[in-house]
DNA sequence: GTGCTTGCAAAATGTTTGCAAGACG
DNA sequence: CGTCTTGCAAACATTTTGCAAGCAC
């Protein structure tokens, strides 16, 4: 892995690695595929969804698209490492563009409201690096989740 | 990493807080809550269970609490802080007692096989403590998850 | 063709809930 | 009593799967 490129690859090169990727392991990239990456591609940085979401956000550009598709991509991409999966304490989970492996990004997420925050860390990043080299294990996602009330909700709760 | 007197509380101080909190929302300490919190009380630092997992060990000491009641406490407890709800990349979420919220661990997971390490780190927590005062949330937990192959699952994959 | 992929519906999980009966202060 | 709790079964939400049909190399 280049250590010079520090951020996110262009949509262009990811789609290289990942056709890549997909060959290498006889899958296809197929035009449903492309279309839910399409849409991870066009979400803002820092954002994500879950598969529920995804399928609506399909439907919505009139991309039929079967939830059971979409689950199956989903799980996918994310054993490909195009995509990250994240599970805040919801009954479901999200996903979100691996969009710079090197510099994973968390979380802070609102007990009250579900509202969530994204923030980077490299302290936090050099310290999983270190411990499992240590430990031997093969790094994969390093992933920090601070709970908290934010103001609102802690005005609200008459806790 | 220092083994101080402000470690974990006993088990007696735990029961007494955990009595008062329940008390002070009108609630009880049913037979039931109390079979439940022992189950915990009684697993080795650092073990988490699911809320299958604790219905089992609960008909293992032939305890016939029904698991709709098993959810119902787990979620209880998390509620007045009694237990810690961990969600690793499964299909189900783990519980473990808050032995220490002043310096809650962390985990290693491993991917392929699903094991989990548990380790403490003051940096990280720190550096939650200063981020969430920032934005002015209320810290209510931190979770730092680190993701991969350990050595087993490495030689075993054919990746 | 062969084998990967899809959509559909059904199934499988994990979790929550309505309700009547029970327990407790 | 009134209210909190429980067990049961049914409901619910999310995710997975079997299968037949479709598509790509």
């Amino acid at each position: 892995m280049t250590t010079e490129q520090t951020h996110a690859q262009s949509n262009a090169e990811m789609r290289d690695k990942l056709t890549q990727q997909l060959r290498d392991r006889g899958l296809r990239l197929t035009p449903q595929r492309e279309k839910i990456l399409e849409v991870f591609f066009n979400l803002p940085e820092g954002d994500h969804l879950s598969a529920e979401e995804l399928h609506q956000r399909l439907k919505s550009h009139h991309l039929d698209i079967s939830l059971a598709t979409s689950y199956r991509t989903l799980k996918l991409l994310v054993s490909v490492g195009a995509l990250r999966e994240l599970d805040f304490s919801e009954d479901h989970k999200h996903y979100e563009l691996s969009r710079n492996p090197e510099a994973p990004h968390h979380h802070i997420i609102c007990s009250g409201c579900g509202k969530t925050e994204e923030f980077e860390s490299p302290e936090v990043l050099q310290l999983a690096v270190n411990l499992l080299r240590e430990k031997r294990y093969k790094l994969t996602d390093v992933q920090l989740k601070l709970y908290g009330l934010c103001q609102d909700c802690c005005d609200d709760e008459p806790d």
